[in-house]
DNA sequence: TAAATTAGTATCGACTCGATACTAATTAAA
DNA sequence: TTTAATTAGTATCGAGTCGATACTAATTTA
């Protein structure tokens, strides 16, 4: 029976034009791309292993050399600002602008979604997302892709009182609002 | 408890961006971009009543200028084949070449798909499959954009007997296999 | 018969995207 | 420790997407 994955697939890519299509349309008028509200949204929740151009590259899964151009331009918009990393002078750390948090916060994308997904019981929206993210999950592996992921669910990832967090990977400290940030090294 | 919806809605576009970029990278050798791949899919399983510039635009959903530029290109590479509608003049029809055929024979971009999905349990993909549906259905009403499916799913199809159907929308008749290709007015 | 609508094409400009070539900082090796 | 390799990022190029606009030709509607 091969047949429910392939449709699985199928809505995947259909809804994912759909939701793109949407995106263009609603941040049209801004002059922006879909893939600037990704990065965008993917700042929003970066923490300091994965606010890196690379690290953005890897998770859109393009070139590092396309996401520096979509760099540039949301730099010139004056929504992400750009500095140096403090020990490693090659990096260069991203992080949303004032302006950059407001328009994202505006922007809603998923008002749209949550209504269109209103009547579906949350038992099958429950089962789909374990479906959907398990497929994520092998599909990265597959590639040798980075996973991606907030730290507090991270192997690495060790409780060290109620409030400090350890990273086994890094050895370093994080603190606990950082745990629910987006890692790559997931 | 709204938190699964997002979750769904940011895996979807994640794993939409992924096939994208693996699609990308498979046919990147032939010149082609992700959108060619789409087009010639949905050229496969069109139907008379989908296989025109604009259905494929509404599909895709972009506009049918953008839809033109692509189909050029398509045409121009030998993959597709353009004519003339007959009784309505103006109407352009569409059809996958021998060679647009072959090369979509070889693509076969599921494969990778399908091992990322072998391990999951067949009663969650089908979970997962029913949700998706659904979303995308409530999607498509909200947005008054074309729902596109199988005749034979299809309110306006009408069996007349072992072997002929009946279309009550267009009023015309229809070939078995023909039920099982995409129709616009779905 | 004239006006409005519809299907499609052509052209423009801003942007994506991969490829390639580059700089500068860091790390590994001789 | 000097040199070579690696790594992070930027710049530039060409082909293509994409929406907007303006257009042609065929068909409907008034």
């Amino acid at each position: 029976m091969l047949k429910n994955p392939v449709a699985m697939l199928q809505l995947v890519e259909r809804l994912g034009n759909l939701i793109r299509a949407e995106m263009r349309r609603v941040i049209g008028q801004e002059g922006l791309q879909p893939v600037h509200l990704e990065a965008m949204m993917f700042l929003n929740q970066a923490n300091r292993f994965s606010n890196t151009p690379q690290s953005l590259a890897e998770f859109l899964g393009v070139t590092k050399g396309t996401v520096s151009q979509s760099l540039l331009l949301l730099d010139r918009r004056g929504l992400i600002e750009r500095y140096q990393d403090e020990v490693d002078r090659r990096v260069v750390r991203l992080r949303l602008s004032q302006q950059g948090e407001e328009m994202l916060e505006e922007m809603q994308p998923a008002s749209m979604w949550q209504s269109a997904t209103r009547n579906i019981s949350a038992n099958r929206i429950r089962n789909g997302v374990s479906a959907l993210r398990e497929t994520l999950y092998m599909l990265q592996n597959h590639n040798g892709a980075r996973t991606f992921g907030v730290c507090n669910t991270c192997i690495y990832c060790q409780r060290k009182s109620q409030r400090t967090h350890h990273c086994a990977l890094f050895a370093e400290r994080l603190s606990g609002p950082e745990t629910r940030l987006v890692c790559r090294e997931h």
